[in-house]
DNA sequence: CTCATTTTTGGAAGCGCTTCCATTATAGCA
DNA sequence: TGCTATAATGGAAGCGCTTCCAAAAATGAG
């Protein structure tokens, strides 16, 4: 033992501990887990030499003894443009990461870009032993055939969007067809007449909703949707500007952009063709991101708590790996519309007037 | 046998696969490793049955058996308000993501915000049989305890930017110092006579370094450093506007931002105060975002290749991984001045006027 | 058709932990 | 003080894999 000790110091094993404390090596254990059957002078004398000697358990014994790794993994599906470009990940990310300090989880990330990746992601996250679960970021429709997969495997999984097939999986979204009707519906209250809207992905559930939402806004104040002003984007600032190109020669008097970085583009897009914001056109984006509320032009926009959305989908994550036996559920947070300078005021904003 | 089959389908083991096989375990083993030792038809039968039942190795035991878990721990120690804001940290994330697939590695992601969480996080990481290596992206005083820890824990790492201290760490940075230099020089080069900076923070390295470019290049064109010139940001689009706020009264003619990020800010502030760019005051940036070169008043910048740097300290770690001895060394990527029209031209662009 | 080599294979130990079960130490009660 | 009930401990098996070592099978040379 002092052999194995001296060999490679600094890497205790529990034996170790045992031995330098003159007890067995299952007393170190229940020490180590808390478990109330140990006297306590034992358990102070032990707890002092993990103390000293830095000892922590060998994290894949624990693994495998256990069947639990405290792992979860978290994909990102990601179309590699918007990755890094919209805000919208980092901040899902930040959220679902401190939930994960808080549980004291850690989490695995994989960003799968080419099939190849997913085929290779897949094979690790499939794996016993290694994840106790899975979040996956969703809403195209190629997310289907891993969310499929998950599922047939009965790893415990949230989705964070509404996936294109929503039965049977738990899923973490916010309400997009009505924050997005909220949005338009306001464009028509400050007078617009003409509202265009610059929508996500259409092969994407978000980008779906909440063109959905603008459609419905329009037909409710007896409009026709006018398919020239309906332009779809991709949830990147160049899109928003070219999107914005698009729609200048049918005059929109009102935007809703599906996110608050193409709402930005199209902003530049009107201001480079000299057009004054809002007293010629107004603007609503979707997200609140931290960069829409300073400088001139703060943009309205539908706000919407994506780390609250990663933190929700983490902890349903938890309760699935907890008790496997829990339904499938959904779990839909609030928005909220937010009115800043690129929209020309409403007089009048008794409530009846807002929604 | 047959029993620990049915009791739950789809999750074999090693015997189960073997039993099905008519092999040992063993044989099972060298298969699933691609060791030459095992007759041909024996392996394509092996190989059949796994496929067939979609079988994965338990990545624990495997781990515990080899002392490799095929993980590598990424530190990002942030300060809130940037990661979600300076599309640096998605970028180097990619990078690092990307480069962790091709070399089917898994990347645990630890995003420390509080002091809570820096232990709590060095607790997991510093665990044995979790994580081969860890890349700490660094550049503030706060980050020395973790890469002290690690370095004693002789745990093999790779730092991302360079550390305070940076002797017997290897690291990945850009040259600071030289890049920012050259793009101060350029604004003196087209004729500014006032050239200001706003600083990245300046208890971090790259914020020091980008600073001291600031000087030197200012000094080596006879001119003195004036301290109303220089204000610190903080690497936020809004601190970025408000370094600018303050700036103002001084008249600089030409801005060298330690950020795009902090140079869109101050573009905005400078275009609110109503001065025209280039013509009343010149801007180059550091990074290269994507979104620097759309749009009217494109960017100049100073390019890194952040994903590259992500890549090259996987690399740079995995190699360490396979073999511990070797020496720390330091990876310093190349960097490149890019003018836009954010900057007044520079009639005659001969080389010696640029550098 | 032997016998010595070389290939292939199976058995068993070991990676470091948890936990069931049996055993010993302690306490409680008459 | 002796006996039972309880608390505290140690031993051993098991989690699923790799790999060393020895045994068995296949090969080739004489």
């Amino acid at each position: 033992m002092k052999n194995q000790l001296d060999r490679n110091a600094g890497n205790l094993t529990l034996d170790d501990i045992a031995d330098l404390a003159g007890v067995s090596r299952s007393t170190v254990s229940r020490v180590v887990n808390e478990h109330t059957s140990v006297k306590k002078e034992v358990r102070q004398r032990v707890l002092n030499i993990i103390e000293e000697h830095h000892f922590h358990p060998n994290a894949a014994a624990r693994t495998l003894a256990l069947q639990r790794s405290w792992t979860i993994g978290l994909i990102l599906p990601h179309s590699v443009s918007t990755f890094f470009t919209d805000p919208y990940y980092p901040n899902l990310l930040m959220g679902i990461a401190k939930a994960c300090n808080l549980y004291n989880f850690t989490l695995a990330l994989f960003l799968v870009s080419t099939k190849e990746d997913e085929a290779n992601v897949f094979s690790r996250v499939g794996r016993k032993g290694f994840l106790d679960g899975v979040i996956v970021q969703s809403g195209h429709h190629g997310d289907q055939g891993a969310i499929g997969k998950m599922v047939d495997k009965k790893i415990p999984l949230v989705v964070v969007g509404r996936p294109f097939r929503s039965d049977n999986v738990t899923y973490v979204d916010i309400d997009n067809i009505n924050a997005a009707k909220s949005a338009v519906t306001y464009l028509h209250k400050i007078g617009c007449k003409r509202i265009a809207t610059i929508t996500g992905p259409l092969d994407s559930t978000v980008g779906i909703d909440r063109l959905e939402g603008y459609r419905q806004a329009i037909k409710e104040q007896n409009g026709q949707v006018d398919d020239n002003l309906v332009v779809e984007g991709n949830f990147t600032e160049t899109g928003g500007y070219l999107a914005m190109q698009k729609l200048l020669p049918f005059q929109p008097d009102g935007v809703f952009a599906a996110s608050d970085v193409m709402a930005a583009g199209a902003m530049k897009a009107a201001e480079d063709a000299n057009l004054s914001i809002p007293k010629d056109v107004s603007f609503i984006g979707f997200d609140d991101l931290p960069a829409a509320s300073y400088g001139s032009n703060q943009l309205s926009t539908v706000r919407q708590k994506v780390a609250e959305l990663g933190q929700k989908s983490v902890e349903s994550l938890i309760e699935q790996i907890e008790d496997e036996s829990i339904a499938p559920r959904q779990i839909i947070l609030e928005t909220e519309l937010v009115i800043r300078q690129s929209c020309t005021q409403l007089l009048d904003i008794s409530p009846q007037n807002i929604k």
